[in-house]
RNA sequence: GGUCUCAUAGUUCAAUGGAUAGAACGGAAGUUUCCUAAACUUUAAAUAUAGGUUCGAUUCCUAUUGAGACCA
C-alpha cells in the first residue's frame, strides 16, 4: 500500500519545478519534488514552498543560493503568477483560474471526492466498541464509538474494502454479579423503558454490595450464589441462564439506540460468549502439543524472552481469560472474512493484552499475526479521576445526549419557536448535538486523555462541531439567497484577492488531509482542516460582501467558491460521522 | 520494583526535523442602517530542567523532575 500523486494542483507544480531544475542542469525525481513542496507558515509569502536544504547537501551549496538561482528559472504563466526566493526557499503563488479548474471544478462534479488515493489498500477489519452487556454505556464508550465510526468512513473514503466488527462482552463475573443482585437483593420493579441502562445501576449495585460484605458471614453464601450463577451460564441452562438470555436483550436494546443515534452499522457482531467455549477448547489443544505450558496450577505461554512476562490461557479452575477470547477470536477474523489486516480499537490500557495475544499467535504459527494492529487511543476520564461503572461515577451517554439536545435548544434554537416548526427545531438540535459531541470527542489526538467536562462540553462555541455546521448552514441560506440575483457566468480566473485564492489552495488539501487522517488513524487531522477551512471561509465571509459584489462575473464566481466550501465541509464532516442541518 | 506513555499561554488543544510555535476558552478593546453576531477584528500570554545529535530540535537521543497507565 503507497499514497498515490492525488493532488494535481501540486504534481503540476511538482513537473514546473522539476524543468526549471533540468534547465538549471539539476536532476532531482519528481517524487521527492513532490514530497518536499510544503506550505509557508505565512500565506502572505505564497501559496505553496520548496525548501533547498536537501538540494543544498546533494549540491555541496549554501540552500539561499540555489533558491535564488531556481526561482529565475521559472516564468509567470497560466499555473504560476509568481515565484520569488525568500533565503532557502522557492514560494510560488499560483493563478487563480489554474486553481479553479484543478480545484473548483472538481469539487463541483464531483471528481475530486472520487480520486484513487492509495494504491491497494489491504482488505481490513476494524473491530471496535466492545461494551459489556449489564453495566450501562458511559462516555468513554463515546469516544470509542466516534473514533471507530470515523476511521471506518475514512477508509472507506480511501477505498479500503472494509469490514466493521464489534466485540460486546456478554458473559464473565460482571454478568454475575448483575444477575445476583437482580436475584437476590433487588426490591425495585423493573421499568418498562431504559431497562438497559437500569440495568447497569443493578450491576453498579451489586458489585458495591459484594465488596461491602467481604469479610462478613455474608461473604460464604454470596460465593456460593455467585458461583451458582455462574455455572448456569456455562451450561447453557438453569433459572440463571433464561435471566441472563432476558436482560442481555435490554442491554442490546440500549446498545442499538446508542448505535441508531450515532448512525453506526457493524457488519458482525462477535459475542464473547460465541467464543469463551471454543477458545478454551484451543487452549487446551495447544497445551496437548506442548506449545502452552503449566505454570502454578495455569495454563498459559512464557513470554519472558520477549519482555512479555506470563501470558495466562487457563485459570487453575479450568476457564479462559480474555486472552484466551482475543486468540479465538483473532483467528475467526480471518477466516470468516479472508482479511488482510485486523485493526483493534481498544484503549491504551490494553496495550499489554494485545502484545502477549499477538506474541502468542504468532507462536502457533499463525502468519496473521503481524496483520493485527492495537490502535490505542487513551480514555475518557473526569475533572476528579477516572471513570468506572464499578465505582458508579459514570457520565452514562444517553444523560449526555439528552443534556446536550435540551442545552442546544435552550442556547440556540428557541428563538425559532412560532417560525419554524416543532419537528425543525427537534431534528436541528438532534444534527446540532452530534455536531457537537462527535467533534468534541474525534478531535483530539486519539493518544491523548480527554478529561470530560459536562459543563464545558455543553459550551458549544470555538472550535466545534456546531461552528462547522453554521459555516455550513449559513453559505446554504446564502446561496439559496442568492439564487435569483446571479445571472452571470462564473469564471475562476477573476478571483484575484488573495484570501479567494488562499480558500481554493485549501479546498484542494481536502483529499491530502483525509489520506493522512486514515493512515495515521487519526480523524482529529481532518477535524483541523475542516475548522481551518471554516475559519478561512468565514473570514472571506466578513470581509468581501458577496451579495453586494458589483462586478456580476465576480459574485457569481464567488457564489461558485462558496458553494465548494459547503460541498467540501458536508464531505469532510460526512467522513467524520456529522451531518449537517439545512439552517440553524 | 519492572515496562510503557505523557509534559507547549491561566485552562483545553495544534504544529511531515524547517521560516516569526498556531488556535479555542477565559482576560482587555472593538465590529450589527451590511448575505444568519452560533460570526468577525485587534491585543497580552507558553515549548518542565540539563546535556547531546543536526546547517536547523516543540519534534530525535540521554539524564533529572513531575503526572499517568500497565505488569507481578
Amino acid at each position: 500500500m503507497n499514497i498515490l500523486n492525488h493532488n494535481k494542483v501540486k504534481l503540476q507544480l511538482a513537473e514546473l519545478i522539476e524543468t526549471a531544475f533540468k534547465s538549471s542542469g539539476i536532476e532531482e525525481p519528481l517524487q521527492d519534488i513532490y514530497n518536499a513542496i510544503g506550505f509557508p507558515p505565512d500565506s502572505n509569502l505564497g501559496h505553496y514552498t520548496f525548501p533547498c536544504f536537501n538540494l543544498a547537501k546533494k549540491m555541496k551549496t549554501a540552500p539561499n543560493k540555489i533558491a535564488e538561482q531556481i526561482a529565475k528559472a521559472f516564468t509567470a504563466g497560466d499555473i504560476l503568477a509568481t515565484v520569488e526566493s525568500v533565503g532557502p526557499y522557492i514560494n510560488f503563488r499560483l493563478n487563480s483560474g489554474f486553481l479553479g479548474k484543478m480545484v473548483c471544478e472538481e469539487i463541483e462534479n464531483g471528481a475530486l471526492f472520487t480520486r484513487k488515493l492509495v494504491n491497494e489498500p489491504p482488505k481490513t477489519m476494524i473491530e471496535y466498541s466492545q461494551p459489556n452487556t449489564h453495566k450501562e454505556l458511559h462516555v468513554g464508550h463515546m469516544r470509542n464509538l466516534c473514533l471507530g465510526d470515523a476511521l471506518i468512513k475514512l477508509h472507506r473514503y480511501c477505498g479500503y474494502d472494509i469490514i466493521s466488527a464489534t466485540f460486546p462482552g456478554d458473559v464473565g463475573t460482571h454478568v454475575a454479579k448483575c444477575l445476583w443482585y437482580l436475584k437476590y437483593h433487588n426490591m425495585q420493579p423493573i421499568p418498562e423503558t431504559n431497562k438497559g441502562a437500569w440495568l447497569g445501576t443493578m450491576y453498579s449495585k451489586g458489585h458495591l454490595l459484594l465488596e461491602k460484605e467481604i469479610g462478613t458471614e455474608k461473604e460464604a453464601e454470596n460465593k456460593k450464589q455467585l458461583s451458582e450463577i455462574l455455572t448456569h451460564l456455562e451450561n447453557q441452562q438453569g433459572e440463571f441462564y433464561d435471566l441472563w438470555k432476558q436482560t442481555k436483550e435490554w442491554s442490546v436494546e440500549l446498545m442499538n439506540e446508542v448505535y441508531n443515534w450515532a448512525g453506526v452499522h457493524f457488519d458482525r457482531w462477535y459475542w464473547e460468549s460465541d467464543v469463551d467455549v471454543p477458545s478454551v477448547e484451543l487452549a487446551k489443544q495447544y497445551y496437548e502439543k506442548g506449545l502452552f505450558v503449566e505454570s502454578q496450577g495455569t495454563i498459559g505461554v512464557d513470554l519472558t524472552e520477549y519482555n512479555l512476562g506470563f501470558c495466562m490461557l487457563l485459570k487453575t479452575d479450568g476457564h479462559g481469560l480474555y486472552a484466551t477470547k482475543d486468540i479465538e477470536l483473532a483467528r475467526r477474523k480471518f477466516d470468516d472474512f479472508k482479511i488482510e489486516k485486523s485493526v483493534y480499537v481498544v484503549d491504551k490500557r490494553q496495550a499489554h493484552h494485545f502484545a502477549q495475544v499477538f506474541k502468542v499467535l504468532e507462536l502457533m504459527g499463525y502468519e496473521n499475526a503481524k496483520k493485527c494492529y492495537h490502535l490505542q487511543y487513551d480514555y475518557v476520564e473526569l475533572p476528579d479521576g477516572a471513570m468506572s461503572s464499578r465505582k458508579g461515577n459514570i457520565v452514562p451517554i444517553m444523560s449526555l445526549i439528552d443534556q446536550m439536545h435540551n442545552s442546544v435548544k435552550k442556547d440556540y434554537l428557541n428563538k425559532y419557536l412560532g417560525d419554524w416548526g416543532q419537528e425543525e427545531i427537534d431534528s436541528t438540535a438532534d444534527i446540532i448535538s452530534k455536531g457537537a459531541i462527535k467533534y468534541g470527542m474525534i478531535k483530539i489526538d486519539p493518544s491523548r486523555k480527554i478529561v470530560f467536562d459536562m459543563k464545558e462540553w455543553l459550551k458549544i462555541d470555538g472550535d466545534s462541531g456546531p461552528y462547522l455546521q453554521y459555516t455550513y448552514a449559513r453559505i446554504n441560506s446564502l446561496v439559496r439567497k442568492l439564487a435569483d440575483e446571479v445571472t452571470a457566468k462564473s469564471d475562476w480566473s477573476v478571483l484575484n484577492e488573495d484570501i479567494e485564492k488562499q480558500l481554493m489552495v485549501k479546498l484542494g488539501e481536502f483529499n491530502n488531509q483525509v489520506v493522512q487522517s486514515c493512515i495515521e488513524y487519526k480523524p482529529n487531522v481532518l477535524c483541523t482542516y475542516l475548522y481551518e477551512l471554516s475559519k478561512l471561509f468565514n473570514n472571506f465571509y466578513n470581509v468581501l460582501n458577496i451579495r453586494r459584489t458589483e462586478d456580476e462575473v465576480v459574485k457569481s464566481s464567488r457564489v461558485e467558491l462558496t458553494k465548494c466550501v459547503a460541498i467540501t465541509l458536508k464531505k469532510g464532516l460526512e467522513l467524520l460521522g456529522i451531518p449537517v442541518p439545512a439552517r440553524m
